[in-house]
DNA sequence: GTGGTCTAGACCACG
DNA sequence: GTGGTCTAGACCACA
């Protein structure tokens, strides 16, 4: 389900929270279903749950799920992302397009891509 | 040339390099251009030399610029980024790209954004 | 009458206390008007009967309400309010009040605001 | 110059928290000025330094302060203050100011105390 | 020396 | 059983 780097540079807490970011944009959680708990997801990939905790405490705050103590944390619906998750996807979409293009991309191909992945979308 | 913010949760070279990659992709920097030595990009950013260091050995790693023993750093032509560095961005932009639709941005209007950066980069 | 959101950081208890509270504050509860029973509202808002018996005993040590044995429980004059809570919320105005004066709010508006207030509560 | 109450139901990181945010706001810190690190400030305060470094963690989320790893936090200017923390504190605001009015308040003794808050900010 | 991360283990409130 | 908090102690990257 999610995978770990030690030798990555990010954190685990990050890889965590990127990890299960993807698992609610993919549609693989939809929202309202619940996410394993701290402890067994902690149990699953043989971290703290200190750990798991940290990551579900980040995805919270922009907005991917909500927690419910003593009941468990579930994947919010896309419209509560927070605004500033929101910018700062773009800065990253923009500075990454600028890059590619500089190294030869061209605007149509790069398209290709967004196209597929909206087909994509489309039809999970 | 390269303004360093203190309250950036980056570390500083990282700053450095982000900074010195941009001047390169947005054409301040054109391929075969000499980079101001280590020294005295320190003692204009009023930073420790290590740090500056830093920056080029990562940038000459990634292919952005290459060294001259006794004779400083320049630009590199596009050709020689790593397809490490490559890959990379690719990687960021689709994901990027994927949770951006997800959260509710059309291939269209993206697309329009990357039309735009290649206009502004032909005409610089 | 009371809305439970699920979704909200405060325990259950706390959303009933507060939301029968403004009942009172608001004037939808009337001095001396009687309040649903435990056990009805438990099965009206489908949580369990001690969730409810906990917001009533503490809006009861607060003097929001007043509880008769075998009769109920009735909503209490503003004057059984407890002196902890007024200064409580004293407290919670001046500190809320200071902060925003600090990030730029005037003294006017905020007494515009408070004035408004006082207006909506006469004619209710 | 933070107290810490252990009978008191809000976490002690909280309490720092707010305590901290407190002296930003009274003035005892101007923007930029270096808060006490977090291993000094938890011997002083004879708690865990991972229990000081949350309070950091949530005041810079807030944006009341700003953090250099290795260098140190520092207060922030209040135009640096998250969208999302003014409309909380609006809201509390206005809940304490609804609650004081039903209990007996009347607005034009509320605006007093608002002038007087006004007036202690301009002379610090 | 500073903040950032991680672990192991503990206790509590909630429902 | 769940998440929330706290402690004690450790190692690392940064400048």
């Amino acid at each position: 389900m999610i995978s770990l780097n030690y030798r990555d540079a990010r954190p685990i807490y990050e890889q965590v929270r990127d990890g299960l970011r993807r698992l609610v944009i993919t549609g693989a959680l939809s929202p309202g279903d619940k996410l394993p708990s701290v402890r067994s997801m902690a149990s699953t990939l043989a971290i703290n749950p200190n750990t798991i905790q940290r990551a579900y405490d980040s995805l919270e705050a922009e907005g991917y799920l909500y927690t419910v103590a003593g009941k468990g944390s579930f994947a919010a619906p896309r419209s509560d992302v927070n605004e500033r998750r929101r910018s700062e996807l773009q800065g990253v979409f923009e500075q990454a397009a600028a890059e590619l293009i500089w190294l030869g991309a061209t605007a149509a191909e790069l398209s290709r891509r967004l196209t597929a992945l909206e087909e994509r979308r489309k039809t999970t």
